[in-house]
DNA sequence: CTAAACCCTTACAGTGCTGTAAGAGTCAAG
DNA sequence: CTTGACTCTTACAGCACTGTAAGGGTTTAG
C-alpha cells in the first residue's frame, strides 16, 4: 500500500508518515520508482505509534521499543535493557495519570467555586 | 517576595515566571526599580499552574479560568462561559487519561511479549 | 566602597511536532 | 498524449515552552 492509503487507513497525515520514517519508525520499501510501499502491519503499527503519541511519549522513545515489539531484528541482547526501558514508561505513564487526575480536581474545584 | 524567592520556593524557573507574567498569568507589583512583587497568594497560583501546565494544560487554557478563580476582577459576566471552559476542559482530562490508560496497557503488553 | 548576589529587558536557540510550499517525477484514465 | 491525482525531496515556518546569554541596573554584606 502506498502512503496516501496508509494516511487514509491511520487518520496520520502523509507528513507524519514521512517523519516517522525520517524518525526511524517506519521502514517502508521502496518502489522501483521511489514511492514507499507499506504492508498491512505497519497499520497496527502506526496505530499503536499513534495511541503511544496520543499520551505523550516521543517518537524517540516510542522508537526504543517499537522495534523489539514487531518481532523484527534480534531480541535478545537489548531486550534486557528494554525491559528496563518500559518499566521506565510505564512508571511514567503512572505518573501523568496522578497528575491529570490532580489537574482535574482542581478543574472541578474551579467549577464548585462558580457555582457558588 | 521578589522573584529568585518565588522561583525557590515554587520550583518554577525565574524564566518561567517571568514567562507567565508575559502570559498574562501573574501580575506581580512592581517596586519603584522595577523589580517584581509577589504576594503569598501567588506562590499557590503558581503551584497550580504547574500542576495543570503538568498535565498537559497550555497557559492560554489556564489563563482562561485563572482570573476568576483568584477572585479578581469581575465575576460575573464571562463565567457563564467560563463554565462551558471548565466543563471541556474536564472532558479533556478524562480523554487523556484514557488515552494514557490504553498506552499504559500498550508498555504493559510489551513486557509481555518480551518476558515470554 | 566594593564585590557578590539579585533583578531587569531583549533576544536568540533548541526541542518535538506539524503544516505548507516549491519544484519535479510517476501513474492511470480518457 | 494530456490531465489530474499521487509521490518524492528539501526546506522554511509556527507553536509552546524553556534555557542561556548579553548588557546593564540594584542591593546588601563585608
Amino acid at each position: 500500500m502506498k502512503i496516501g492509503e496508509l494516511a487514509k487507513r491511520t487518520g496520520v497525515s502523509i507528513r507524519m508518515l514521512r517523519y516517522y520514517e525520517a524518525e526511524g519508525l517506519l521502514k517502508p520499501t521502496r518502489a522501483t520508482n521511489g514511492y514507499r510501499h507499506y504492508g498491512q502491519g505497519e497499520i497496527r503499527t502506526v496505530e499503536r505509534i499513534k495511541l503511544l503519541g496520543s499520551a505523550g511519549m516521543t517518537l524517540a522513545t516510542i522508537k526504543q521499543f517499537l522495534p523489539c515489539v514487531r518481532g523484527e531484528g534480534p531480541v535478545f541482547e537489548p531486550c534486557d535493557e528494554l525491559r528496563n526501558v518500559l518499566h521506565e514508561q510505564i512508571k511514567l505513564a503512572d505518573q501523568k495519570a496522578a497528575k491529570l487526575a490532580q489537574s482535574r480536581a482542581i478543574l472541578e474545584s474551579f467549577l464548585c467555586d462558580i457555582e457558588r
